[in-house]
DNA sequence: TCATCTATGAGAATGAGTCACAATTTATGT
DNA sequence: ACATAAATTGTGACTCATTCTCATAGATGA
């Protein structure tokens, strides 16, 4: 999943599967979450797709982000603050986020140790792994104080 | 900090240096952190202690919890959910968790090559760590399908 | 004890997210 | 293209966790 067209295949294919819509405000919605920042939040994209489309309800983007997040369009990401973020998931092998607590800015990483070490964690006490998430919360090379 | 009697006079200590009251409320409060289980949320430690203290309010627990977690005699956790956990802080070595999505179990464990490595992740991108977090999320022992 | 100024209680307010339902739109068979 | 049935949408109400407001109560130092 690395592109618009192929995402919207992927959508097109679980709606038809799954007896399903196809509407335009899906794909509106999976259009312009292509057109925004890496990662964001559910209100963000509203206020932009509305500011395009002044028909399209807060609800409607909930429920879209709910849907791509479960067809695997999208990662629904627990990053603190009190708002869910959200990060297209192009497939790519499992990341972690480094977050920058004065900008915001979230970094991804990839440490296949880590990786490994969570697997044998889990199984040490007997835990069956459905997801995890690391989140390295600091300053970024821009505020860290010196 | 390991017990009430240390946690009551690092209050002490903070409020006395801050010109801030010690209150009968926020001694409580603490009080009854130590009388309960090692993980909470906000709004179960209200009930409990308004179940034997109804005149303390919840905006009174809430704001001692906040004030608690800046003293750093427990620690706010992000554990997803929508509701802030918090657990003692012990002057342990930071630790991660394990949560069960099924029963919502946590358990925690403490890896030290995954906090080195987080180290140096953090380094290798600029980044002055202030605070990290791992949840792995699965089924504990009692819930994993066979 | 008094004066001062912080903390509390009560409940309103906020903000993210969800829900109910009438109206609309899509998919399908003809 | 058309009718039909079923899924989807927009609206606004609602929930839930948390925060805020403000009048009153209570702690602290003189």
């Amino acid at each position: 999943m690395l592109d618009f067209k192929t995402a919207l295949e992927t959508l097109r294919n679980y709606l038809k599967e799954h007896e399903m819509r196809f509407t335009t405000e899906r794909m509106i919605i999976l259009e312009e979450i292509f057109n925004f920042p890496p990662h964001f939040d559910a209100e963000k994209l509203f206020i932009h797709i509305r500011s395009k489309y002044n028909h399209i309800s807060r609800a409607t983007v909930y429920r879209a982000l709910e849907l791509f997040d479960k067809i695997g369009i999208i990662k629904k990401l627990n990053l603190g603050g009190g708002v869910a973020q959200y990060e297209l998931k192009m497939d790519l092998p499992h990341h972690d986020h480094l977050i920058c607590v004065v900008c915001g800015k979230v970094i991804e990483f990839v440490d296949d140790t880590i990786e490994r070490l969570q697997q044998e964690i889990a199984e040490k006490h007997g835990m069956e792994i459905i997801n995890h998430q690391l989140q390295i919360y600091g300053r970024c090379k821009e505020h860290r104080k010196q």
